[in-house]
DNA sequence: TTATATGATTTTGG
DNA sequence: CCAAAATCATATAA
């Protein structure tokens, strides 16, 4: 009863904040009936020593069944959840349903863009991401926890901090697009295993906090509604999440493309030397500058460049030959007196300084035997003028004796595999000679044999330069 | 700034 | 896959 008194007072300090009910109380006291302060008393031993009880699960849910059974519950539910909802949650209910966030809807766009989001496209990349998923460590928590938010987000930041790293670590210098496909593939795997995590966890955790809602309404004035709304806040809280998600994976595609444009479109010049030792290789093979694939790596490795540099910087060298070959043979001669003189010194090799005169020789010649005659055509397309020119050249070369003759002597290449014995077609693979001779005949299907009549179409110095006509090439727009 | 040189990529044909 | 040809995009010379 003394507990009972004290908390009497205590609860008529606190009049002044609640309004209108306990000035009853008071009146009450005012006129003391023992009936009624015995139960007042009583009810308040209770509320007292409520927190003492046992939570024993069957005498807790005795009494939230007598609690639910009760006559009154159903409007005292009502009138409680009505007075929570005018103090609290009007307030929260003043947020309207947001537009869809912009910054998602663009994350999301990207992710489609990218082909990471959205419907399989094509290509199976299970195997590139299987290790990716295993350190993604999925931990099948049934019981979600408040805190594993954070771990999770925690998580998802590891996880992507560590696909950055591989893609940091991985040579630069050899982003080749199988590689950003694989790579494409890994994020785009990552990012599925993340999301479906993601909607799982976050499925569970609504789950789990509605039932909980459900059964606390049964002892406490939660409305539907609010179990709702509670929904809508999981849903958000959830959202920044796959926010963070989403854009790690954009993140994540951002730096890879760009990595990958960079590799594709940054050009650096070769060195001098590098450049050198190309161009001395290609003009000292100028009837056939098709090195096999050791002479390949020999010249990789001594110019600091790839395989694949070196294919290209061979193929860009001989259609850029064959386009400009006037220009290219005083390179040509350039070069070649620069190996001959290294080859004088070398007396044992026999006529190897010959061989390179070859070209330039041979344009001359057949400059001079062209003459007088202009078989340009100034109407037609830098590609018919070409072809033109080959034609008309054919037909002047039969003429004035043909290829077959011994008078025409034989194309630069035919002369040059004399010395080296060599094949002449460029799709022949391996360097080593044919068992049988090469005619001097076939030599016509040199690789520049085109681009030797086109040299010697016109003076030489009036065609310089042709191969910009206007409009042609480059339609600048 | 424009024009050309040049390494790389794409397209095309076999 | 290889090579030619066409094309791109940048580096560098003018």
């Amino acid at each position: 009863m003394e507990d009972g008194q004290r908390m009497y007072s205590q609860q008529g300090g606190l009049t002044n904040m609640s309004g209108n009910v306990l000035p009853q109380y008071n009146m009450g006291q005012d006129e003391p009936s023992d009936q009624r302060k015995q139960e007042i008393g009583d009810i308040l031993q209770q509320i007292m020593t409520i927190t003492d009880q046992s939570l024993d699960e069957a005498q807790a849910r005795c009494r939230k069944h007598t609690l639910n059974c009760h006559r009154m519950k159903p409007a005292l539910f009502s009138v409680l959840c009505e007075i929570k909802e005018k103090t609290v949650l009007s307030i929260r209910n003043s947020q309207e349903e947001e537009p869809p966030d912009p910054q998602l809807m663009r994350l999301d766009n990207m992710l489609i863009a990218e082909g990471v989001a959205g419907p399989e496209k094509g290509g199976g990349s299970s195997a590139a991401a299987n290790a990716t998923a295993a350190a993604s460590g999925g931990q099948p928590d049934s019981a979600i926890e408040h805190s594993d938010y954070r771990a999770k987000l925690a998580q998802i930041r590891q996880i992507y901090h560590t696909e950055l790293e591989k893609y940091e670590q991985s040579d630069g210098s050899e982003i080749k697009n199988s590689d950003y496909e694989a790579k494409l593939a890994q994020i785009r795997q990552v990012y599925q295993t993340e999301y479906g995590k993601y909607e799982q966890a976050c499925n569970e955790f609504t789950t789990h906090v509605v039932n909980l809602l459900r059964e606390q309404s049964r002892t406490r004035p939660i409305a539907p509604k609010e179990i709702e709304r509670m929904v809508t806040i999981i849903r958000k809280k959830f959202a920044a999440i796959e926010m963070q998600l989403k854009q790690s994976t954009c993140e994540a595609v951002m730096i890879l493309r760009s990595r990958f444009l960079d590799a594709r479109r940054k050009r650096r010049n070769f060195s001098k030397q590098a450049t050198e030792l190309l161009n001395e290789y290609f003009y000292s093979h100028l009837s056939n500058p098709y090195p096999s694939e050791e002479a390949k790596e020999e010249l990789a490795r001594k110019c600091g460049i790839t395989v694949s540099q070196v294919s290209n910087w061979f193929g860009n060298k001989r259609i850029r030959y064959k386009k400009n070959i006037n220009k290219a043979q005083e390179e040509a001669n350039m070069y070649a007196a620069k190996t001959a003189a290294a080859a004088a010194a070398n007396v044992g090799s026999e006529g190897g300084a010959a061989g390179y005169n070859v070209g330039g020789g041979q344009a001359g010649m057949y400059m001079n035997l062209n003459g007088g005659d202009n078989y340009q055509s100034s109407d037609n397309s830098v590609g018919d003028n070409v072809q033109n020119q080959v034609n008309a050249l054919r037909h002047v070369i039969s003429q004035s004796g043909g290829y077959s003759s011994d008078s025409m002597h034989s194309t630069p290449a035919s002369m040059y595999e004399q010395h080296m014995n060599q094949q002449i077609t460029p799709h022949s693979r391996s360097q080593n000679g044919s068992p049988h001779d090469p005619k001097p005949e076939d030599s016509t299907d040199s690789w520049c044999a085109g681009a030797f009549m086109q040299g010697l179409d016109g003076d030489g110095d009036n065609y310089d330069g042709s191969s910009d006509e206007p409009g042609l090439k480059r339609p600048k727009i």
